[in-house]
DNA sequence: TAGATTGTTAATCGATTAACAATC
DNA sequence: TAGATTGTTAATCGATTAACAATC
């Protein structure tokens, strides 16, 4: 039932004016300019009227924007209005830093479970968060109502471990192996590649210095 | 002195070709065609010939693409034929995972130094590396050869530290923390922002399920 | 040689920017 | 009301795809 589908695009910027939203409402700014904004984000005002413009109409001529409206709306785009239920895979160093980082808790993602095939972790808390066996995996997906599982484990056992836990009903996978899952379409992949983002980043380097 | 810049799509695309390549040197492919390697990425044979070819003529007609001599051509467009000292500010979890993650490495990324603020952690080790102090850093930036500083601490602190190792000499930042970071513009910064990543899969999940 | 496949030019498509009438 | 600024259409720019001659 949705219109048409919105440029990648444009949902990649969404998050960003979120973020600058929503410091201009700590920082106590009611209400901006698309000009203003341009300015501080280092984008065209063109671009952030044609972007907001894809979901509706939120400012006012003459008036501009009002910055927690902004914020409220864009946060109901992007879905940080609801709570997601997720889980972490993987609880060596990385999956640990995800499960501890608090401010995903704040945007609605809860972090209800960490899973690894170690034993020896078995028990062992972060936060609240206990670590248990795969073996529990299916149960906990169903019971608890997750919808997010954070894969943070090498690339072989990902390929595996996604293929089950879509089985499990799991709706949307943050993928952090080195790997492209294959999964049905209607399944949610959001890569981080940091190897892929490391490199990029020597490319630059390696330009900027000939 | 270079021909003219390549657009931020190619490079972005740079380091998974380079993972494909490596990954069918592995399988003990020799030799593959644009059209075979678009089947397995899943993008057109058209885009890879064109992004190949903004580098040079790296096939052959009626052959292809030989895959080590393409994976070896692209990694040196990339940087990861040499090796580049970095360091880590900021030794929580998410840092100590970077340091910890030996695939780097493999691609010329030594991690010689981590840092935090954090007494408790000063002489704690990750792999080989010791947790030095703040204070240590313009010393450590000058006599290591250091190029690429990952900054994995909060926010405000990112900001602060990431001038101050500029004026060290630091050419690079990969940027964890979530904020936009001014600096000049010879300083290449590469943004890992995780919580736009996660809300890019959040508004997916979202539409999808409408 | 004939077949395969590149390198590259031309055509298409999509995204960004500019411009301005609508309107608060 | 006059000034400001949006929402939106039109113009431009850039990136992707298609096509094919060159050539191994």
């Amino acid at each position: 039932m949705n219109k048409e589908s919105i440029s990648r695009a444009v949902v990649k910027r969404l998050p960003r004016y979120h973020r600058y939203l929503g410091e201009l409402m700590e920082s106590g700014v009611e209400r901006i300019s698309s000009g203003d904004l341009s300015q501080r984000m280092n984008v065209t005002a063109s671009q952030i009227r044609q972007d907001l413009n894809n979901f509706g109409g939120f400012g006012q001529q003459g008036y501009g924007y009002n910055v927690e409206y902004l914020y409220n709306e864009i946060g109901k785009i992007l879905g940080v209005d609801k709570k997601h239920g997720m889980i972490i895979i993987g609880a060596g160093n990385l999956g640990q830093a995800i499960a501890n980082y608090t401010n995903f808790e704040k945007r609605g993602f809860v972090v209800k479970g960490l899973f690894d095939k170690n034993e020896a972790l078995y028990g062992k808390k972060v936060r609240e968060i206990e670590v248990l066996p795969m073996d529990k995996l299916k149960e906990f997906i169903a019971d608890n109502n997750i919808e997010i599982a954070a894969l943070t484990l090498p690339k072989n056992e990902a390929v595996k471990v996604a293929e089950e836990i879509v089985e499990y009903g799991i709706k949307a996978i943050w993928n952090f192996a080195h790997t492209d899952l294959k999964l049905p379409k209607d399944i949610v992949i959001e890569n981080v590649h940091l190897s892929e983002s490391l490199m990029r980043l020597s490319y630059n380097l390696t330009r900027n210095h000939l």
